[in-house]
DNA sequence: GATGAATGAGGATTCATTCAT
DNA sequence: CATGAATGAATCCTCATTCAT
């Protein structure tokens, strides 16, 4: 198999990269069972295709995952950095205004996380959470509720520090969490969401919803009083 | 044939009953294949399912539908109304202010969509969409469009009325769309969106978002400067 | 039903024309079946197409067969005629030469269940026999062996009266046979026999076949001899 | 990997025979597809059958053929050995006369086709091919035509040297194709052509046939006229 | 470990047959 | 009698999973 005539650092060369290669290897083929589960759904994968996809073949991905089920499971627990104390601690010492957190907040989960692969996790609980409570248990747990605490807090500070008026904080943080689900959803499920053919840029998108929303949550007294709805100002420009 | 001692309408009643039976039947096997396909997703479904649901046995359902396939186009086109020529005509003629008809936009979707069985489309249009293109630019053409155009007309309204500022009308267009699909979500992949056990009141959020909303909309000047930002909380500095 | 401002004599008609239907139905879904069995074969073929062919619906096939098996042996029944006693007398009280027999006797064939829709029970039993023993049993007895032993009289006749060589009987009994069944085949298995894009005339062929079958009975001595066979003899042509 | 105590060539069989058993899985699913579809028909016949036969479950089957249709298509293809050109070599090469070359020509077919299971290709052409279209098509081009073309090469050199009489061509190679055509049906159709209980012995047929057939080639002169219609017989008389 | 041939349970689809009207 | 809607057994085909090499 290492025939003696080739000098034995190429045979430690080969071993190793074989064996980065093996340790790889997991990591490979979750993510190519990512990508096709939110591509196509996990009933419509093949586990041939996974395989393919990381360049492996069929029987060597239950080499590493034991069933098809448990290759979904690892791809969700392994997508899911539990990166919310870290994110917990960096907004907790954000010197900013409570505006800029939120928008700071959005566009770093969008960096971090909605440009990335992991952000097709989302699409799949949606799509087969109903299929999998446990796996959805999981993701609401590890997901879900940190995530919507982290908004809730940021709001809260906003609220508390009276730079935001008292709105109804789960209300809030649902408009928050829909502005980055239609990010998710116009990433992962094709023009579902989108106008024909329209790219959307995200980074523009959150700014423009977050000037918006937080124009919402700043601004005083009833709707029908607002300097900018009469029609006596309809010169009121954006800056 | 027809024995005189019965009453001719009691002939005639039975003799509709298997006739009412079976022009229900295509009725009943969509609402059970809407209900299975959202709820499973469409390879996740069987066949068999669908029929039991709609208490028939296996083989009638393609008495009806010639495959599982047809039977998922038939769903989405039974339950895509085109009604947007009629809400069109309903919103040229509303006379109250613009904000008023967002609200009304919205909550009158909920209550004739969102909160029907048809709202399932879209969720099964966001999960499987990818895997039958042509529903999907089905989909995208007598919804997606339409729909999109209907609230950009709203908030063209708001602009040209000097009610709301010259925002970005994609993006805010996509803000309210952000807000349903939300809603819809909720309602079809568990608490994928959800706080856990938490019970969404859709007219009590869309009121909620609506007035963030149309508060964002209506307010001029600079965030920073919005008057909710009390002089009492100067700490509200931009970097 | 038989509403009363029509005349007696147009509901006799009527009542006629559905009787005289009624009674036609058999023979016409025997005949809808031999076609279909002999064109796609039994179990290709469907007992709606029967139905259809035959002008009714599907349920009504099964008042007058009680199942599709029966239908076929009712087809095969029904198209063998057991004329061959008829066939006989005809043949024993021939006048003219053995030659002619046979020749009469083919082309006889030929008109009288060759060139009908009765011949396509041989290839039926051709494609099917083997899946339905009893069937082919029975034609065997009916057609089969009659046939067999008519030719071999005619051949019999034609030896006794020294018209022809004493060749094997069997043998040149299947000769004959061959040469219906290829006419058959011809008939029923599109190319599977002919030239491309050939069109066969059975007398043509009939009597092509019956002029070199019935010179190779009479003539006597061994082939090699043949007084056409020598290359001295380039000129021998027929008359 | 290889331990030393074993003989090299005891692993060598080893891998050996599962790669020789893959390899011959094709061809021994052919064989069984190939008597089955003879003998059942092609839609009778269960692909989980054809699997038994072969002795591999009914999966295995679809990992060499991608459908059963396909399958019909390979049992075909396979079993066309398209051995004219060599033949027709054969029989330009041949020395002796032209009756000789016809004999040598049909016995030389049953023993290299007539004899084989490659003639129950014949037999399921004749009742599938209305089926299945373009397979008939191509059998009709790699058999159909050569097969005709080459007997019909044989009579042609018969009759170019004054061996036969002028015949129609056309109509003696279907003389000859019938008298194989018979010896197939025999054979792959019961007794659907032979006397009860008759075994025909194929050697023997073709000999007495060819027999016949080429002295009804080779006399010339009127059939009336034929020696053989000797003197003591003057009831032979043409009408 | 890695491979890919083999398996067989599972699901879509067909169609002979039944039966209420 | 005639109809055609309904049934469910039978069959093709897929694919997760196993296992010999």
């Amino acid at each position: 198999m290492f025939p003696s005539h080739l000098p034995a650092d190429t045979h430690q060369a080969l071993a190793h990269k074989r064996e980065r290669r093996k340790e790889a290897r997991p990591g490979e083929l979750l993510d190519a069972a990512l990508d096709l589960f939110v591509e196509k759904g996990f009933v419509a994968t093949r586990m041939e295709e996974v395989a393919a996809r990381a360049g492996v073949s069929k029987g060597t991905v239950f080499l590493y995952f034991p069933s098809k089920e448990e290759l979904l499971k690892a791809v969700v627990r392994e997508n899911i950095a539990g990166r919310f104390v870290e994110w917990n601690a960096e907004l907790l010492n954000f010197q900013g205004s409570t505006s800029e957190a939120l928008k700071y907040c959005m566009l770093a989960w969008w960096d971090r996380v909605g440009a990335t692969r992991a952000s097709g996790i989302s699409k799949l609980m949606v799509s087969e959470g109903r299929n999998f409570p446990d796996i959805a248990a999981f993701y609401q747990h590890e997901v879900i509720e940190p995530g919507h605490l982290l908004i809730r807090r940021v709001l809260q500070r906003g609220i508390d520090r009276g730079e935001f008026r008292a709105v109804d904080l789960d209300h809030a943080v649902y408009g928050v969490v829909a502005c980055m689900m239609f990010l998710i959803l116009s990433k992962h499920s094709m023009g579902m969401c989108l106008k024909q053919d329209m790219n959307l840029d995200p980074h523009a998108y959150i700014a423009s919803q977050a000037d918006i929303f937080l124009r919402g949550l700043c601004s005083a007294g009833p709707v029908a009083d607002m300097p900018a709805c009469s029609p006596q100002n309809p010169g009121a420009t954006p800056a």
